[in-house]
This record gives C-alpha cells, structure tokens and sequence, in this order.
DNA sequence: AAAACGGGGGC
DNA sequence: GCCCCAGTTTT
C-alpha cells in the first residue's frame, strides 16, 4: 500500500466499492436463522472449495429441513445427498455435516462451540471455517482468511506472505481489532467481483490508487 | 510436500 | 466444450 494512505482510508474505499455487491452467504444465513450458530458451521461446511452463489440456495433448502444437530440426525445420509446434490463432493459432505452433527451432540451438548481449540478440534472443521464461525456466528473478532483474502491483501502491499497461517498473523498486526471481521467480508466481496485471481478489473476498481499492484499484474 | 475429495458457472 | 473456482484431511 502506497504510504500516503491508512488502513482507515483503506477500508472506506473498499466499503464504497463493495457497496452493491452481494454480500457473502454467512450474512444471509444469519438474516435468515438470527443467533443461531449452526447453520453458520453447516454452511461453511457446505462452502468448502465451492462458491456461495452455489452454496446459498442448497444450504437454505437444506435448513428448511434441518437447522439442528438433532434434525440432521434424522436424515439419512441419503436425504442429505439429495437436498445438497449441486454441491460439489456432496457425498462426502453429506457424510461429513453428519459427522459433525454427531460430534456436537455428543461433545458439546449439541451447541456449536464458541473457542477456537473446541471448533478446531471437530474434524472437518479447519481453520478458515474455524475463524468464519467466530466471527459470524458469535461475533468474536477474527480474521478468516480464504484465498481471497490472502490473494487481496497481499495484493495491496500491505503484507507479504506465502500462507494463510502467515497471512493471519500479519494482519493480526497490521489490522486495528474493531476491523477484523469486516476485513473478511469486504475482500470477499471485492475478490468474487472485480479483484479476481486472473485478470482482474483493475480498470473498474476503486482502489487503483493504493493498490501495489496495479500497472505490475495483468490486468483488464 | 503432494495428493485426494467432483460439482456448477462463465464465456 | 473448455477453463475457472476453492479447504481439509490424508499419504
């Protein structure tokens, strides 16, 4: 990032840039199902290496269903296979939010844990999902770094990092806490529309002022 | 460190 | 039709 602009600058522009994008599929699940931590996992589940546009719908038609470890336990994996069919490994997935469900039940009372150790620990759960429900689902300030945050923010200068455990911790320095959980959304929104992995819209891109990497990526 | 785990969408 | 997209576990 070119060093007349602050990280505060940095994120009204993104917010106006991001403006009239849609909004990733954690903020619509919470709309739909308010204070309740589950469907957030499951969804994220679901999103693993797929993109919300696809995701959205199925986990919505999945939760009017089941949006309780309990519920999904009444479904067969089969019935799970077909509601979540447009998903991609939805065998596997099915067989996982199963899993899962189960473990909840079992080692949290059926409640989605709220630290970090417990989600971790829930295999299938990782750290990018790990960091997602912290953030959406309990409000706990977290910085979940998907590819499109790890692409964006190095993109922009303002870290310099091989992998997401880096980049986690980078911007654990870099960001002010009260940004953490918006850093997410934002570049979500700002790498699913214009700052794409290849060729992206830089010519469209409100950022090109602050942007290290305009003029030096391949770009439209 | 590298592989395996498959689906939809854009053009 | 072809290329793009995108975490976690396992080997």
């Amino acid at each position: 990032m070119k060093s007349s602009f602050s990280i505060d600058l940095l994120i009204q522009l993104l917010q106006k840039a991001t403006l009239h994008a849609v909004p990733p599929m954690t903020l619509s699940i919470s709309q739909a199902y308010p204070s309740n931590p589950y469907p957030i996992l499951i969804s994220c589940l679901l999103s693993l290496r797929a993109q919300d546009k696809v995701t959205l719908p199925v986990s919505l038609k999945l939760f009017s269903r089941a949006h309780t470890p309990e519920q999904m336990l009444l479904l067969s994996i089969e019935d799970i296979e077909s509601i979540i069919r447009p998903v991609n490994y939805y065998k596997t997935k099915a067989a996982l939010l199963h899993s899962v469900s189960a473990d909840l039940l079992n080692r949290f009372a059926g409640k989605v844990p709220s630290s970090k150790d417990e989600l971790m620990s829930i295999k299938g759960v990782g750290l990018k999902t790990t960091n997602l429900v912290l953030a959406e689902a309990f409000g706990i300030p977290a910085i979940c770094v998907d590819v499109h945050v790890h692409r964006i923010s190095n993109r922009l200068g303002i870290i310099a990092t091989d992998t997401v455990e880096q980049t986690e911790q980078a911007l654990q320095i870099v960001l002010p806490k009260k940004y953490w959980i918006e850093w997410n959304r934002l570049l979500v929104m700002l790498g699913q529309t214009m700052c794409t992995a290849q060729s992206p819209f830089c010519s469209k891109c409100p950022l090109v002022d602050v942007c290290d990497r305009f003029g030096v990526f391949k770009h439209r």
